[in-house]
DNA sequence: AGCTGTGAATGACTTCACAGCA
DNA sequence: TGCTGTGAAGTCATTCACAGCT
């Protein structure tokens, strides 16, 4: 797993913050920001400053020392680090309530992503108009890859069809899958899945919760305070 | 940061994970399972089955050697892990396109919350009815935490917007929040947010699958076949 | 004087490998 | 024999602390 190809270059740690640099910084370009410093950043982006430093420099980005980053400069480094350089195009499997609403996110363009095609089995969600676009067949799966060049298919069906949602987007030539099914996607190695599971996130803060000033009677344990960005 | 008041038990990295596992119980259990090894629940999972075992035996899990886990043993042990003995009640602040599918997404009552309230701004939006909830104004917030004791906020409005439903929940008095708006919310210590950013998801995505084969020909570098957990 | 870039120190998490119980 | 539970080793990530540029 993990890597092995190229040389290793930046720490999977890093590379999930870098895309929470970027909002930042086209935040403050704006705003009309010209530099930044990593302790301006790090505030922002709700990390320290050591660590922003760290991740940036995982990519040999320069910086000037006394004055800090420059934020165009910056974000050109990020978006041709994060390969978004062009478009990608996505695919959503699944136009239930969830992938209706990813399709109709305004949000993705912005970042880079584009939402070319939303296909679902279901007859009766067939032909809908969703974000702009129709609801295709599942069949029509195959051609909307192809046809686009899609790169990245997004599986927002029920659990018991995500195992099959994702063996039709392996099978169409889709490598990266970001899965939202609350299942254990099995893919090929060179299939890239990320999974985000919902419920799975509402767990993990009703462990924190329910650990909060339990037994220990009088006592004011200060809770969590974490920040996860998933 | 982290914890700080009682004892550190379950490391925030197998924490994320025991939801996960919960889930694959669950399954297990449907099945009609009555045991499973850490071997099994690992392949499930798609972690491997040292961390299963080290994962469990922080909260002193007790599996028979030779044999594995009982799977209702454990299902109950991690339920009670995960503080899922009652229902957590949350309320959704925003009723766009994304706060109504988590609305009337079923899967979150079966996993142990309850979603008792979903509030907006636009008057447009107040009254209308998503997942069997009528959606309230936003000045009904505090009186629907009050009323049903919401443990979980889930922010589900405009980035612009994102703060202020953040300001609001805490000065209702919920201490948990689910924030899926891109941004950081500045909270106070006690109050711990779990941010989830779709497009950070779609960029790290994006970030490997623009590493692959790059550069280097004819090379078949084996990609990243990873699997986060968010 | 201010702030970056980075080796070195620390800390967290993962994996190994095996003793020990059923 | 089979599988758990866990010290110890190894890997990865964070933080410190400071040299060095502007």
């Amino acid at each position: 797993m993990t890597d092995s190809g190229a040389r290793r270059a930046v720490p999977d740690a890093a590379v999930a913050r870098l895309p929470v640099y970027h909002r930042c910084l086209l935040e403050l370009e704006a705003r009309g920001r010209d530099t930044v410093s990593s302790e301006q950043l790090a505030e922002l982006a709700g990390v320290n400053a050591a660590k922003v430093r760290k991740d940036l420099s995982h990519f040999g980005s320069y910086g000037t020392r006394g004055v800090g980053y420059s934020v165009p400069q910056l974000i050109l480094d990020l978006r041709r680090e994060l390969g978004l350089t062009h478009n990608w195009r996505c695919v959503i499997v699944g136009a239930g309530n969830l992938g209706s609403a990813l399709a109709a996110f305004g949000g993705f363009r912005e970042r880079g992503f584009e939402v070319v095609g939303v296909v679902d089995v279901d007859p009766e969600r067939v032909g809908r108009r969703v974000g702009g676009l129709r609801v295709g067949h599942e069949d029509e799966l195959g051609g909307i890859v192809a046809e686009h060049d899609v790169a990245i298919g997004v599986v927002a069906v029920p659990p018991s069809a995500a195992q099959e949602a994702a063996d039709r987007l392996v099978a169409c030539g889709v490598r990266s899958i970001l899965n939202f099914a609350p299942t254990v996607l099995d893919v090929p190695d060179e299939v890239q899945v990320r999974n985000v599971d919902l419920a799975v996130e509402l767990q993990i803060l009703a462990f924190h919760e329910g650990r909060r000033s339990d037994a220990v009677v009088g006592s004011v344990p200060p809770g969590v305070g974490e920040s996860a960005s998933a």
